[in-house]
DNA sequence: CTGTTAGCGCCTTCAT
DNA sequence: ATGAAGGCGCTAACAG
């Protein structure tokens, strides 16, 4: 049971006979000191275990060595792969991450209380934790951010890192076209203001535009990226009689809701209607079927977030926009690989 | 484009016209200010857009008003809720958070550079981020912390929340045993060392010590809550033709896996073998058959484990262990709801 | 109720 | 290459 304040700069200073500016230097290698007098000063710190408070340092420096992040909750798995790739920049930069989520109180209209310059150099602003207004307020402010899957606000120019959203949707949309053959093919959308969601619904109406189908208000419903609003919507969409052979909804989650209605509605997937989702989540290679989808690299994303943020940070240019790739993975909610498919 | 830094407390004083004393009464609350004074304060802190800076609040009361949170690289769903449950509580409490994964480097045996006295109030330690060693090394610097999912090393006496995964393993197994006239239950252990699933392993036992079972070492095999090492192992298991019909896994991934393996063989579940898993995942309930396993409150205990370090840091008394209830919740897999079983 | 004055622990000129 | 001294912004006695 030690104090939980240790030793400070002077304590180290002192054991090793030298003053606290020669301690400064060794820690922060600022200026060149004599190799015996490092030495010591070294073998001082490890005695005396001695770690700089990060308050003080950050006092003198104006810097927190901090990046804030501001995530939304987010059902399903990419919780941890997106932390996992921002963490790993960041501590190989040496910064600490501070963590704030938007939670039930939805997105923050300016920045939270517990997250700005005061306490962090850069913040990652994760799609539906803040809203534009939120990021004009930050940009503001002056903070450095940068946006996951989520673009700036017009003459807001915050940088911004995201996937292939509409390429991607539109080529899976035409693989159930032109491999399977689907005529009216419904969309479940994602919630209203997702970018993600939109720009996959963009690429959904290219896909159907290029091919001359039916393309009308009644062929999207929400799906909110939600199993149960997609369960919901498309049991709706079942008993209103209203025709259609396939399903792309915006997400993994709503693909899932889609397979629950169909299943108790007694509909054949892939025989009947075709289904695909987005994102490749855990769950998709294990429903029944297998969900056809589209992988998208989460973890890369918040590597490359945190490397964008960091260079803004240190002033460099950061990419205004990076748009990472995603792949379409084919299983068999799409036909593939079943009697009535490919 | 402002300042990134600020007015500071000397701003806000100048500006209402009073000393920074003043300023700070009326921002701590900590002795009385008459009502003019403070209103005064008040409005000047809002034209200025004033916050205190973090760091220098810090360095003047030796506190950071932040906890730190460790955590591993957990496959599955339940990263969120558990952050979510945490975070609530910090935010009410007005902390903030500081996170660190253990990630690729593994367990530390020591608390990471990046978290620490030096830079939070308190520490919540989830299991598979921090060895015994580690724990008792952050309870040396008399940092305040608690585990989750994890009970701390002999002679080391700190906090911590778990659920209930003995009694609810146990729970299980006789389910299969009792309802299911399952005889050889295998099971899939989780990475060694790992407590809950050495827990779950003991309710197992326990169950089928207790209907005088088939107890022998082959009937346990590392699963490692991995699909792939699960569906590995089961694979292995069956071609070694070794009779069994249930399994029991310890985590819901690993009991995926373990479907995909007796799928591929052609078994038949539940036909021919029950299975069971543990956590109640978000795919649990979309596998086929739907799994039974045994739901784990997750966000409860991020909130409850919050709380307890809450109190740790104040000073006041924290329970030394909590246990939070977990509930069996049957699906099809066990052979409940289809025709063989029930 | 309010102002004055020391630090909190560290970095950073400025001398030497 | 090293030491001395001031200041980062805020809180917390201590006077009044």
């Amino acid at each position: 049971m030690g104090e939980t304040l240790g030793a400070t700069i002077h304590d180290v200073a002192r054991a090793a006979g030298v003053s606290i500016s020669t301690v400064s230097r060794v820690i922060n290698g600022t200026v060149p000191v004599s190799n015996a007098v490092a030495a010591r000063v070294e073998a001082a710190m490890q005695a005396l275990r001695y770690v700089p408070r990060a308050a003080a340092r950050s006092l003198a420096t104006r810097r927190t060595q901090t990046l804030g992040l501001l995530m939304a909750n987010m059902a399903g798995d990419f919780f941890e792969p997106l932390l996992s790739g921002i963490e790993a920049v960041a501590t190989e930069a040496d910064y600490a991450l501070l963590i704030s989520l938007a939670g039930r109180r939805g997105p923050h209209g300016a920045l939270p209380p517990g997250l700005g310059p005061h306490n962090c150099d850069g913040l990652l602003v994760f799609a539906g934790s803040l809203t534009a207004e939120g990021v004009a307020h930050g940009h503001a402010l002056g903070l450095p951010m940068v946006l996951i899957q989520l673009r700036p606000p017009e003459g807001v120019p915050v940088p911004c890192v995201t996937i292939e959203n509409r390429a991607a949707a539109r080529e899976i949309v035409e693989h159930l076209i032109v491999v399977h053959g689907r005529r009216r093919i419904v969309m479940l959308l994602g919630p209203a203001g997702n970018e993600d969601g939109e720009r996959r619904e963009a690429g959904y109406h290219e896909a159907l535009a290029a091919h001359g189908l039916a393309n009308d208000h009644g062929m999207t419903l929400r799906g909110n990226f939600e199993r149960g609003a997609a369960r919901a919507a498309v049991s709706q969409l079942i008993t209103s009689g209203a025709p259609f052979d396939a399903i792309f909804t915006g997400d993994d989650e709503a693909a899932v809701g889609a397979l629950q209605a169909l299943r108790s509605f007694g509909r054949q997937v892939p025989g009947e209607v075709s289904v695909a989702g987005f994102d490749d989540q855990r769950l998709a290679e294990v429903v029944s079927p297998p969900l056809t989808t589209v992988h998208a690299p989460t973890e890369q994303v918040g590597a490359e977030a945190a490397r964008q943020l960091l260079r803004v940070v240190r002033g460099e240019a950061a990419k205004p926009r990076v748009v990472l790739p995603t792949k379409m993975v084919i299983r068999r909610s799409c036909g593939c690989g079943s009697e009535s498919g490919k």
